[in-house]
DNA sequence: GGCAACAAAAATGTCAACAATCTTGTTCGC
DNA sequence: GCGAACAAGATTGTTGACATTTTTGTTGCC
């Protein structure tokens, strides 16, 4: 009996398509404004049409794919604009829950905290902007998870999602880690002296500055 | 030939679905945790069961619905404590907008405000919460609109269409107009006097009411 | 050579039948 | 009478073929 099965298909082959695809536009594999052709992709999956479709559909809502009817979908652009805008909204929810990170960190976490923050000196003394990069990442999830607020994670996620291709532009700018870094200490110290006001201010100061470099 | 047209498709088939369905969940028609039959659906807005489901599949996205695999979409439920959160998430995406807003409305755009804001008034004046609540609606639109926050006000249309029952149950409860009227002769005051800081505050105090309020 | 009309190919959109799954109602054994 | 197994009906999920549209390539005319 050969082994040569034929494209799965159903709801694991949706889910399949979905994160091989959000993974694939996230490491910037795609070009922006590439065509994204249903056929090709289904093959290189190895999953049907309209799985390919279904996950399709589902990217366009969280805003990383732009379908024009009869003429398929691409890779939707974000414009320097839109990623203020965008980074304006990340500005005022992840102070959100900043503010709800300090009133309400265990102990446990506030060092888990304190340890990624000396990662990330590290990191910045090292002169390993992707390492950095990674770990600036991860501690923003963090905060938002210790703040326990569901609904400014998922929009955060949604928002963050539609921003790789700058994030990645902006890690790799000189002299840009140090005074990033900076910052997410300033916003760590907030955190871990339970002051919720102070942790706001810090994220807004810290986002402020990524407008600023977005403007270039 | 006989006028019996089948059910119409296509993509202006699904868009009356969708505007259909939302706005019947939106006036309450559809009980929550309601079971949305496709079949049913389709029969009542003359359009096809792949019309429905697509449509389903947006509102789901939107949140507005809940789909379970081979057992169909419901009307999701807005949980009380979830409602609290999405008036959080609201009250710092409606803050930044209030405060663009001060900074940039023109004086055409002031005196509508100040027109609205005389509306309100009569409105509670005259007893008459349902009306209150329409324009009530309308100034946070407006406000919005005046922004020209594109990422906020698109997160804030998919937020407050999460909340049409909460807010249905809350601008009937007696007292609630007079005390909600005063907050918004507030913003409108701070807006117009291009005062962005003072704008914020006045979302922030006026959605901790709301919270308060949702809470009971 | 350039351009318009046309033809061929490719890609997307749509549908109707079929398959898989869940729900409901019934029967049988205890 | 009660519960479990079973069968019938209802509902959703999936597929593959087909229709529509766009795109590409070609021809013929000026």
């Amino acid at each position: 009996m050969p082994y040569v099965d034929g494209p799965i298909s159903g709801e694991q082959a949706k889910q399949h398509a979905l994160t091989g695809l959000r993974e694939a536009i996230a490491r910037g594999e795609m070009a922006p404004a590439q065509r994204l052709v249903e056929g090709e992709l289904a093959e290189r999956f190895g999953v049907t049409r309209g799985s390919i479709r279904a996950a399709l559909i589902d990217l366009t809502a969280e805003g990383l794919v732009e379908r024009i009817h009869n003429r398929g979908a691409r890779v939707r652009v974000v414009s320097v604009e839109e990623a203020v805008a965008i980074t304006e909204c990340r500005m005022v929810l992840e102070g959100l829950c900043a503010a709800k990170a300090a009133a309400q960190a265990t102990d446990e976490q506030l060092s888990e905290l304190a340890a990624l923050g000396q990662a990330m000196v590290k990191a910045v003394a090292d002169g390993e902007p992707l390492t950095y990069s990674a770990l600036n990442h991860e501690l923003h999830a963090y905060i938002r998870d210790i703040s326990g607020q569901q609904v400014a994670v998922e929009l955060l996620q949604r928002l963050n999602a539609q921003l790789v291709r700058h994030r990645f532009q902006l890690a790799l700018r000189p002299g840009r880690p140090q005074k990033s870094l900076n910052e997410h200490l300033a916003l760590i110290e907030a955190i871990r002296a339970h002051d919720p006001e102070a942790a706001q201010v810090a994220v807004h100061a810290h986002l402020a500055s990524v407008i600023d470099a977005l403007r270039e």
